[in-house]
DNA sequence: ACAGTTTCCCGTAAATGC
DNA sequence: TGCATTTACGGGAAACTG
């Protein structure tokens, strides 16, 4: 026995680094109080044998420790204390089915350690700047050898309130960004270095493809480009990204607007999303009266989306925005419903869709025609009550400031009413009418048929 | 001193009850791990004489014990077991301005003691009728003199989610329907004694008037009546109440659903609320077409509230009801706004509100027109935007099952159209058009100026 | 007074227990 | 297995704290 630990000293020595650990899913933000889990498992093949040996079974223990020997003396910033809130030590098992040397912890959560001085303002980061670490520490006993096996995840953030996870995920993917292998730097952000457009841009574009299937193109990518880079080099600087100006919010609140309520028009392809109010205006003045897109509101930073369309029936072509849908109207009702049911209400109360095509060119259910709420399933209300419809519309035509009233002298109107004219005297002595839409029917109508 | 003392313990055995208490909002629920406070005062004179001496000042002390010789062995039934959270102890002072002798404690919250044996499922009640007690008991030690006094809150429930609070209340309300003085029965839900009618009306009625500022007139009761009594002796049943059928469920969800969204609407009476189908068809058939009253749903447990409407227009007077309105669809709009804007689709895309008078004949405008958001506000869009209205509707006429579509016979029609008609050939030889209604202008469209 | 941060707690969903 | 009850925790708001 002797001579195994002898063996396993040197084989300590030799496998330096790693000696242990292999965090899959390691932790990435981490609230007080939350419980959240860490697998660990040992890659030394040496160890995998000793713990077989029914003399090593149960000297392996492993405790995590939070910020192990994070000299707070060399700290240039003050970081807060955790703690975790139930103490666990694990022995070490060989549980898994192909026999990995594998421990879970589950049930672990963090406390904050309140000291008395938390360091003046200055002397502080943001708390979802402070990166910390959890450090496993194997305690390895046997006669008159003692080792600690130490194995620490990469940078963690802390924070207290979901309010944070948007800010904190910035400094994940920050310090990921500029993680070169092993480089723990729990600093980093005293003094954030610049990243690379280049670099930035793959980050950014893989989080919509893992929020919602599709990568951002080219144009998308661009115009997010004119937002956060104003540098000649083509640097992002921290405090553009995510503290002053805070470009991430905003595109996180969209990544969360996709994630909840737009993951299938996403990966469709059917939003254009980021593109400047004047370049749509520019598409869509091209285009047939009826030709829409839809874009991303620059103004909310909580992710809002908006449809643009044009109308071409004055004359010179206009193009039309609507007030953006929040994620709180999303929640009732999708955006592909509010598309179908959207309308502007002209003279007399008469209701018309203006949404005819995506842009270029693309019928209206072509694109988004599975996702209407089946009309029959939407109206079943309950026995013996009437059942409703929500929507939306708007005033029509979009009202000039002033004057409210004047006499009509636009040639538009009569020609429409002429035609109004028409299909009534058709339906007058055709000696039958056609029942509205009932149950089940689209809501774009089509001419009566006499 | 001693002579105090003698007093003292004479005062106490004289003054039997109350020794002391009063416990101006006692605790009713409460819901482990989140904190209460409860408010003791002292009403022995002879208390607050000697507490101002500096000899007694720090005797008194308090503390706070829960279901304090609650003799498990005489119970039925078993009873959870709770403790408090932070044992606290407050030494009595004379704190308050007007010189009363008062501690308050602030920031207690319980949490349960779980014993391993629960008792068998016929053993126990329902967590909600559990009644608890919390004691208060003062140590006051001198000179061999040892005296402890307590005093207890009324029974309270403690329940551990918010789903249990309805429940809970219908136990305190049974309770204290029947605590007669000072008779704490906490194993009253082991047989609940019914109550009748004339009580348990009345306390309904004062549950309304709490939440909504308006109590239950006699109509209202009378169908609340028809629901919960199906005794000759007029007699409820607990099982009635608050177990099987569950009336009180219903109930308190419709104050709940009053407290969040309709307390204008039923202090000023407008809720006519508790009716029947039936009664409600009884009494708008005999009013003109569009009048409506409001009533609350019978089948959704949860608080709902409908509003039906009269339509004379085809010979026979036809009664509809709109598929009721829920907590969460008030949430954003309005009933009134509903109300307001609510709307039938007709033929082409026409709509008009069929809601014009308030039972029995009061202009909707009258009822409701103080609570209707102005149109202005609600439409003003961001920059550039295009406002935009979100409305209800239902397809009018409320379609026959069957068939579908079939030739139009009713004459009704004819007459429409030709209205129709006659309307546009005024606007087209008039000359000129009104604007449709902009920014401030109510959804009531009369008909258009020539 | 204020902003960044934490705590509180409802309401829902999931887990747990009987 | 189903039902009653508890636990977990996101999200919004209040409370805290320098």
């Amino acid at each position: 026995l002797s001579l195994f630990t002898q063996l396993l000293a040197n084989a300590l020595v030799v496998e330096k680094q790693p000696i242990m650990l292999s965090l899959p899913q390691r932790p990435l933000i981490l609230k007080t109080g939350v419980r959240f889990s860490v697998r660990v498992s040992f890659l030394i093949c040496l160890f995998r044998f000793l713990a077989n040996l029914p003399e090593f079974k149960c000297l392996l223990k492993v405790k995590p420790v939070f910020d192990k020997d994070v000299e707070e003396v060399k700290t240039v910033k003050w970081f807060r204390h955790f703690d975790f809130n139930r103490d666990e030590c694990k022995v070490l098992d060989v549980d898994s089915p192909n026999g990995d040397l594998v421990t879970e912890f589950v049930h672990m959560s963090l406390k904050e350690i309140k000291g008395r001085t938390k360091g003046s303002i200055e002397g502080r980061l943001a708390v979802t700047e402070e990166l910390h670490i959890i450090t496993f520490v194997t305690e390895f006993r046997h006669v008159g050898l003692e080792l600690n096996i130490e194995a620490s995840t990469l940078p963690v953030v802390v924070i207290s309130a979901t309010t944070q996870v948007s800010s904190a995920w910035a400094s994940i993917m920050w310090n990921n960004m500029l993680s070169t292998g092993d480089s723990r730097n729990l600093q980093l952000f005293v003094d954030p270095p610049p990243l690379t457009w280049e670099q930035l841009s793959q980050v950014l574009s893989w989080q919509f493809l893992c929020t919602g299937k599709r990568e951002l193109d080219e144009n998308q990518l661009s115009v997010l480009r004119d937002k956060i880079v104003d540098d000649p080099d083509d640097l992002v600087h921290w405090s553009k990204f995510s503290k002053n100006e805070n470009a991430w919010l905003w595109i996180d609140g969209i990544l969360d607007l996709i994630k909840k309520h737009l993951v299938d028009l996403w990966r469709d392809g059917s939003i254009m999303g980021f593109i400047s109010r004047e370049r749509t205006a520019e598409l869509l003045k091209e285009k047939q009266t009826g030709t829409f897109l839809l874009r991303f509101s620059e103004s909310k930073t909580n992710g809002a989306i908006s449809f643009s369309w044009v109308d071409n029936s004055n004359g010179a072509p206009f193009v039309h925005s609507i007030d953006p849908y929040t994620k709180d109207e999303l929640e009732k009702t999708s955006l592909p419903d509010y598309i179908n049911t959207y309308s502007l209400r002209g003279r007399k109360s008469r209701h018309t869709n203006p949404l005819l095509y995506l842009y270029p060119d693309i019928p209206k259910d072509t694109a988004f025609g599975h996702y209407f709420t089946n009309t029959a399933e939407q109206m079943l209300g309950e026995h013996g009550y009437v059942p409703r419809k929500r929507r939306d519309f708007s005033d029509n035509p979009t009202p000039p400031p002033s004057p409210p009233r004047e006499p009509n002298t636009d040639m538009d109107m009569d020609v429409e009413t002429k035609l109004e004219y028409h299909e009534l005297i058709q339906e007058l002595f055709s000696g039958s009418f056609i029942f509205p839409e009932y149950y089940g029917s689209s809501y774009e109508k089509t001419a009566s048929t006499p």
